[in-house]
DNA sequence: CCGTCGCGTCAGGGTTGCGTCAAAGACTGT
DNA sequence: ACAGTCTTTGACGCAACCCTGACGCGACGG
């Protein structure tokens, strides 16, 4: 889950953030300071900062030098003054953008999305799109799959049909599905394909093809892999 | 240098911006319609895009869509329109900042800047710049690759291709999308250049170019670059 | 006990995709 | 205008892949 982390001192405007944030599954911490800001951005890495300038404590350039210090998150202000030389200060000193009040709810989080989305691929790739077994481990973002140390060679058709199940680890897939995913909508009923590919699947995967442990084959039904 | 890609289809803007940003030494290409705009953008692959969407050819939010297509270069979105969803549609489509017109030049150069400072790390990684493999040595940053103690001369079209595949490294690359990086979004289905174009890439740097060891094909999907 | 259905296995043949070479076209700088 | 280089395009041989049909096996139900 993305979490967020809301810098205002005024109650209104943190608590229509939060309301709207939550809504949207989102996590939300708030700081009503710069000092409580910096403390809780340092405890709970959020994933993205909404600071608002104007805070009682310090200078809201101040917070985003303090946070620039040592991340990267993406930092995006909130602010009173619509002169340009503050914004300018604002965005020179590390911030990713900078809203003027009052602001629209639904353009603030279409902002928001953006810079969570930008920041994606720095902090969340490589863990979630490999999958291990005690046998193989299958890598869908390198399109890679390993076993005993080497690549095993698959053909397209073999990739995209364990690519299929791998999304779909534990559940079964019905074969309608499989076909349709793999060779196109227009097929459905042949279901002599998948018993060949998956036959090969096996052949290259299992320790036993004859007694498959991960591609289980459920009568009539489908197919459904397992770790 | 950083490249600026300026689309816009009214002309004093284009040049108050190309005059203000050259000033600051920006490279700048200008495209006053999307059509343009997309083969820009391919040919010279800039590191921001500063884009109106009230353009004569096509939809604004298409020229983003085709942009996103293939490439993550940040789109600073430019735009008559004040309303609301208009924003949240630019920047959901992909945009990653939205300036109304009329709008301040300092703040938009300073949108600008921020746009640049985010992207960079994609760009500058300072420790994968330089690939080694018992062949030979990719130097990403100086655009140069050594093997046997000398620098052999790659075209640009040879570098473009070695740049995508080593910046994937053990990863497989598509051939959509190895065509659409190097050549273009409007390429997707020649892959007839690949072929011609591997060849040259393995008989400069392969020690057997009909085995290869580091550029190696994955039939039917793409290639992919081991170290 | 036997017929049917669904699944696994195997091997052959048509088709596709890849590597290679060569030549024509486009571009650049002199 | 010319020469050199780079890019594009076409043709051909070869290997790999995908489809197809045939056969055997086990499960289930009549």
């Amino acid at each position: 889950m993305t979490r967020v982390l809301v810098i205002d001192d005024e109650p209104q405007i943190v608590r229509a953030l939060v309301i709207n944030l939550k809504a949207r599954t989102y996590e939300v911490d708030a700081a009503h300071d710069g000092a409580t800001a910096l403390r809780l951005a340092a405890a709970r890495h959020p994933d993205v900062v909404v600071l608002d300038l104007g805070l009682p404590d310090m200078d809201g350039v101040e917070v985003i030098r303090g946070l620039r210090g040592w991340t990267r998150v993406p930092i995006l202000v909130l602010s009173a003054r619509h002169s340009s030389d503050e914004k300018v200060e604002a965005l020179d000193a590390g911030a990713d953008d900078y809203v003027t009040k009052p602001f629209g709810m639904d353009e603030l989080l279409a902002r928001l999305r953006a810079a969570v989305r930008r920041a994606e691929p720095t902090g969340g790739d490589e863990d979630a799109v490999t999958v291990e077994t005690e046998a193989f481990t299958v890598d869908l973002a390198a399109k890679k799959v390993n076993r005993d140390g080497k690549d095993v060679r698959l053909t397209p058709t073999e990739w995209h049909l364990l690519e299929v199940l791998v999304r779909n680890t534990g559940r079964l897939v019905g074969q309608k599905q499989l076909l349709q995913e793999v060779w196109g909508p227009s097929y459905g009923t042949e279901t002599n394909y998948l018993r060949v590919y998956m036959a090969q699947l096996r052949r290259k995967l299992e320790a036993d093809p004859s007694h498959p442990k991960h591609f289980i084959t459920e009568p009539g039904m489908g197919y459904r892999f397992e770790k």
